[in-house]
RNA sequence: CGGGAUGUGGCGCAGCUUGGCUAGCGCACCUGCUUUGGGAGCAGGGGGUCGUGAGUUCGAAUCUCACCAUCCCGACCA
């Protein structure tokens, strides 16, 4: 059989790798209307295992799940005035309900804070109700003029935090601790992406907020993909749905709101941070299988030792799959598993069991290896270990061999070519972002000298992160 | 919203210039047999309002007009 490719190669055209990838793994297609995916049982899986982390996760850091209306009076956006201008180009509205006209249109939400705000003016009485720490998991639907699947669709599923504070301290440092203990430990941790961490300047600021605090990745191609986001939204939305408390006091005091969000679209960043010719490599911790028993033919003691060996994987828990669907050939069935980027397979055939042995192969880098069927639930753990840790170090690589310390702006247009720039904040006022986005390059992040996220983008001696992003 | 292209089984396409037998091909799918250690082979089979509507014609996937939709390139976002 003639070797032919499998996928568009990622290194001749990677968005047309990233749709192959996308149809051939079976994660998503699209969805009816324009805009919209269906996400399919792979892709959910992904996105359920990264849900159950975050969910986890951000418990941990106190605050409760809630759910909120899908459907939004329009009056509550207009009480914020940034928050509706940013947002009603991409807003749903329902107008005709019933059969009939409403007397006042009501919107998808595209993000709840204003919802949220209403509810937790009710709510917040006494300072004793502070902080209030609130979470939901939901669809949110931003009408989109350049869909890609998980990368920005019209509807996305995410998580989107609202919290209210009684200082601007408390406010700051919960959406800053959202960002430190649970997305980028998600993210380094569980996806295996290493993630640069900042504040976006005012022109990249989610509507409404005086501070947008994100995680940007780096993808294959070198581009960035903003993972997350953590807002502290000052006195904006409190003030606008009338968030009071009494003090100690017995004074009353407005409070300070924050919000924060991870997307769907972390599934796509993971696609395209790890993908490679062959497909996607999924790390062993947000893998759906870990391991995939592949029983090579119809044959009573295969059967037998594959399951013996899922039995004993499982017991250990690790996520393990058998695949004895021996009708189709072997080298369809390996292909497949590796795009679908399973990281270890277990290729269990009578040769192999003639020496009380399996074979092993390695998603990541490909090679294989005969092992004792006795040693192999010892080996895998380390192995499931080594994966995530090499799907990590070899992003980390490429972040870190294709940013480039540089000081002007052309040099910033050049690096961008192939991956991020970093450079004085200063060199950027006075119209050099501008000019930066003529060539469709953005500040990604801005954060200080020794990597660590500034207060604001008026501290001294920032430096700024520039690319191209998804 | 401005510029370019395309609409033909699930997917990818040919056919259109020059109208004419039953609208083809690859992949996928179904059945059977042989296979099975890197995308198997052979044989048989199912599946189509040719984007929609009108017009020209004895006859339209093909020509004309209108409409609709989609995709690619320029302003926002998790």
């Amino acid at each position: 059989m003639a070797k032919q490719n499998i996928l568009t190669s990622p290194d001749e055209n990677f968005p047309q790798w990233y749709q192959d990838v996308l149809n051939k793994a079976a994660l998503a297609e699209g969805g009816p209307v324009r805009g919209t995916m269906v996400i399919k049982p792979y892709g959910y899986g992904i996105w359920e295992a990264i849900q159950a982390d975050v969910d986890a996760r951000i418990k941990a850091t106190g605050a409760r799940n809630v759910y909120m209306p899908l459907f939004i009076p329009e009056s509550y956006l207009q009480k914020e005035a940034e928050h509706v201008e940013g947002f009603s180009p991409e807003l749903a509205v329902v107008t005709h309900a019933g059969g009939s006209e409403l007397d006042e249109p009501v919107v998808v939400r595209p993000t709840s804070e204003t919802i949220f705000g209403e509810y937790m003016a009710k709510w917040v009485q006494s300072h004793r109700d502070l902080p209030l720490l609130l979470n939901q998991w939901a669809n949110v639907v931003r009408w989109e003029l350049r869909p890609r699947t998980f990368l920005r669709t019209t509807e996305f599923l995410w998580q989107e935090g609202h919290t209210a504070h009684a200082t601007q301290q408390d406010a700051a440092d919960y959406a800053a601790r959202i960002l430190h203990e649970v997305y980028v430990p998600h993210m380094e941790q569980m996806l295996a992406v290493p993630i640069t961490v900042g504040i976006k300047p005012p022109s990249e600021r989610f509507a409404g907020a005086i501070n947008t605090m994100a995680c940007e990745a780096m993808m294959y191609d070198g581009k960035a993909l903003q993972m997350g986001t953590s807002h502290e939204l000052g006195q904006n939305f409190a003030e606008a749905f009338d968030i009071t408390y009494q003090s100690k006091e017995g004074k009353l005091e407005t409070c300070w709101t924050a919000s924060w969000g991870v997307s769907t679209r972390m599934v796509g960043g993971l696609i395209m941070a790890h993908g490679d010719e062959k497909g996607l490599r999924l790390p062993p911790s947000i893998a759906p299988h870990q391991v995939v028993i592949l029983v090579i033919r119809e044959d009573d003691a295969v059967t037998q030792a594959a399951q013996t060996l899922a039995a004993e994987l499982g017991d250990m828990g690790i996520r393990v799959e058998i695949d004895d669907n021996v009708d189709k050939s072997f080298g369809r069935r390996a292909t497949d598993w590796e795009v679908k980027g399973v990281p270890i397979r277990i290729e269990v055939g009578p040769r192999d069991l003639e020496n009380g042995e399996v074979t092993l192969a390695r998603r990541d880098n490909a090679t294989k290896q005969s092992v004792a069927v006795s040693d192999v639930a010892k080996q895998v753990p380390d192995l499931l270990d080594q994966i995530q840790s090499t799907l990590f170090d070899q992003a980390a690589k490429r972040m870190k061999d294709r940013t480039q310390t540089i000081s002007t702006l052309a040099e910033a247009i050049e690096a961008s070519q192939t991956g991020w720039a970093r450079l004085p904040w200063d060199v950027l006022q006075d119209g050099g972002e501008e000019e930066l986005k003529a060539s469709s390059i953005t500040v990604r992040a801005l954060t200080r000298q020794d990597g660590s996220v500034p207060d604001n983008e008026k501290e001294s001696d920032l430096i700024a992160i520039v690319g191209r992003s998804y």
